[in-house]
DNA sequence: TTTAAATCCGAGTAATTTAATATGATTTTC
DNA sequence: GAAAATCATATTAAATTACTCGGATTTAAA
């Protein structure tokens, strides 16, 4: 089980428009530069962003991307859900014709639980979240480089 | 997100042979023929899963596959394990070149918090538990049945 | 002792999804 | 007006997943 680069580059991409909360928009150019992504692939991602209302374009020269709420309302649920699409770990739990099966319910049950576990846990962290955690890292980095 | 027909096979497949434990043992065909799953492909996970010590062949006329041990001692990590390998959710996590970059520690996090999380609920199910959970899912059916 | 039912093994192929590329149009700043 | 950017859509390449096939071996039962 593994998340697509949809959803691994798209949270990166937008970790660094997190950090750049507040100041001028970036490109799509510089993202992939600073990532080593495929320009035009990111530009994919951001066009799923964009219709999803999570970030906001500025077109144009010196135009980008900024996020279109602040990072302590969006969360990486969001932004799975819009690149990577719902968690489905089995289509058996919509799916009802081959679910009439003797083995049904239980296994239903426990892709569900495995489903709401990884939802719990990404809609719990939000990109302020991430852009903390990255800041007091930093921190600690520095405190000890010091040393 | 999703697990391969792999996981869902496997798992579903475990389920039966735990719902036969103590009993003659289950041949490929017979399960296949249940789930509506290819023989042969069936047969490729069951290599698998034999290899890992997860369950016991019987060989020749009569034979198939039980498991090697209890339901009880058999969690749904263990399965998922052998037949989708672990669960990284990106090759961040252990893939040091591309890590270097800026936003290396916060995604990594976040991408171990995902992991973490769903071997938690994998491990904590064991398919003595699916099999628990099915029995009383079914008297409840028969109780509403009987009404 | 023969037959049939089963596992075992490895190779090959088809189908699907993912990832990336490409082209050209439009918008906006300088 | 030139350059830098998004926008939209189509196409291709690569990788993975799902499945198929053929034949060898083992063993219970007729």
């Amino acid at each position: 089980m593994k998340l697509s680069t949809r959803g691994r580059y798209g949270v990166k991409a937008m970790f660094e428009l997190a950090l750049q909360y507040g100041q001028e928009p970036l490109s799509i150019k510089s993202i992939s530069e600073r990532q080593n992504i495929s320009e035009y692939y990111l530009e994919q991602l951001f066009s799923s962003l964009r219709k999803a209302g999570l970030v906001t374009s500025i077109r144009g020269a010196q135009g980008g991307y900024v996020l279109s709420k602040p990072p302590s309302e969006i969360t990486v649920y969001d932004i799975l859900d819009v690149l990577e699409g719902p968690i489905e770990i089995s289509e058996c739990i919509e799916d009802d014709e081959n679910c009439s099966r003797i083995e049904y319910c239980a296994t239903r049950l426990l892709w569900i639980k495995i489903r709401d576990s990884v939802n719990q846990v990404t809609k719990s962290i939000t990109l302020e979240d991430m852009v903390n955690d990255y800041k007091s890292m930093n921190l600690i980095t520095n405190i000890k480089r010091g040393e």
